[in-house]
DNA sequence: TGGCATTTGTTCCTATTTTCACAAAGTATA
DNA sequence: TATACTTTGTGAAAATAGGAACAAATGCCA
């Protein structure tokens, strides 16, 4: 399969460029945390295993953003970046399948920081049904599409069982859900106006793995 | 920062191909389940958004695994893919931090499945301390150098806050862990013969939000 | 002001990864 | 056995990503 390329008025660049402007954005929020006012590409990128020119070429796509002999203005970049990301405005997401993975999730302080708001949680548990966790209410997943659609949610995590998770991915669409962050363990299938990202552990295991296992 | 490759006997190959394997390792699983003996590059590729010939190509890095005209016996590629990967045999793992992500690790029942075996975890947490989880009993973070040598292992998970996963990872090391899964939204430094593998939730996030907010 | 030191933005080149395309090998059928 | 299909394994080509290197800016200091 082709590398997913992402073209915005005909520049081109890779969704490797997305993440790690991710990446670079956590790194400037700490610096600016210390008060550090002027950050260079050689300097925020020694921290990260990331060339200075990488970091140059990513930013590059978007803009310019630097002064020449200065560096990058702490502050100013990490709005830049929350703006280019698009997390300078709230997102409100859904949680399906509250089990272990799924409440630690309910509970995780990690989103909010990032203008990311849990709005409603799924579950088919008859127990779990109606309770509240962290502010959340656990609604009955038979109500899925309507809360979905009522709330107008745009992003959902999949914490569900692996058999289930595809029959659910294809509901969470129909309701109008565009992005899914799925951590069932299984492919799921999507019409390509939905965007799918992957945070599958074993695999993660298993490549560290691989690696113990083949050294030398 | 050049990808990471991977050369065995003056074959090289990368972490993604590594990755993929694990993939098809997972649906070839299922397949097994369903009692399919054989299947060809191209129907089990068709489930995973993959090619066919990057199926190949990956296999083809380590032997000659299918029959031409026919495909591959599902049973046997299983077992040799379980060997390339190296888990079959037992591997046994520690977790830091037993907050909500490393508890909900801690009873996560994906790991065993994989002869992943979850064999210590520690925390600071004096209230925490001694309790056991899923038959795992958790420990003083301060004995982490005693115990992670006296069992001998090898690969650990950190679930800790941040500002702490840095430290914690020397002492891992430095007490003999060689590969570390990272869930702490930070970037780790160790020295080139230990492997780490990152998995944040906040970037696969960021980046799904980036897709949704450019679309077009 | 001029010269030196920095550091960006970007071009061009190199390395890596993915895909194409086809010979070789196997199956099925008559 | 001959012929028509399938499907693998793989070298070569195409596509993609990464990095070196340098002109253009900027700051600093004498």
């Amino acid at each position: 399969m082709p590398k997913s390329k992402i073209c915005i008025r005909k520049i081109c660049f890779s969704v490797e460029t997305v993440k790690r402007l991710s990446l670079y954005l956590r790194d400037l929020r700490k610096l600016a945390k210390k008060k550090i006012q002027f950050i260079s590409s050689n300097k925020i990128t020694q921290l990260l295993n990331i060339s200075p020119a990488q970091f140059r070429k990513d930013l590059s796509y978007f803009g310019e953003f630097g002064k020449r002999g200065v560096g990058y203005e702490v502050e100013k970049l990490i709005k830049k970046l929350e703006e280019i990301l698009g997390i300078n405005k709230e997102w409100r997401i859904a949680v399906v399948g509250v089990g272990r993975l799924g409440s630690a999730l309910l509970r995780f302080e990690g989103f909010s920081k990032f203008n990311i708001k849990i709005k409603t949680a799924f579950d088919i548990d008859k127990k779990k049904i109606g309770k509240v966790i962290n502010g959340i209410k656990i609604e009955d997943v038979g109500n899925l599409e309507r809360v979905i659609k009522k709330e107008k949610i745009k992003l959902s995590l999949i914490c569900t069982p692996p058999q289930v998770a595809q029959d659910i991915t294809n509901r969470l669409v129909s309701a109008g859900i565009r992005g899914i962050l799925n951590f069932a363990p299984v492919a799921l299938k999507v019409a390509n106006n939905v965007f799918i990202s992957n945070v599958d552990m074993a695999c993660e295991l298993e490549q560290l793995i691989f690696l113990l296992n083949n050294e030398r």
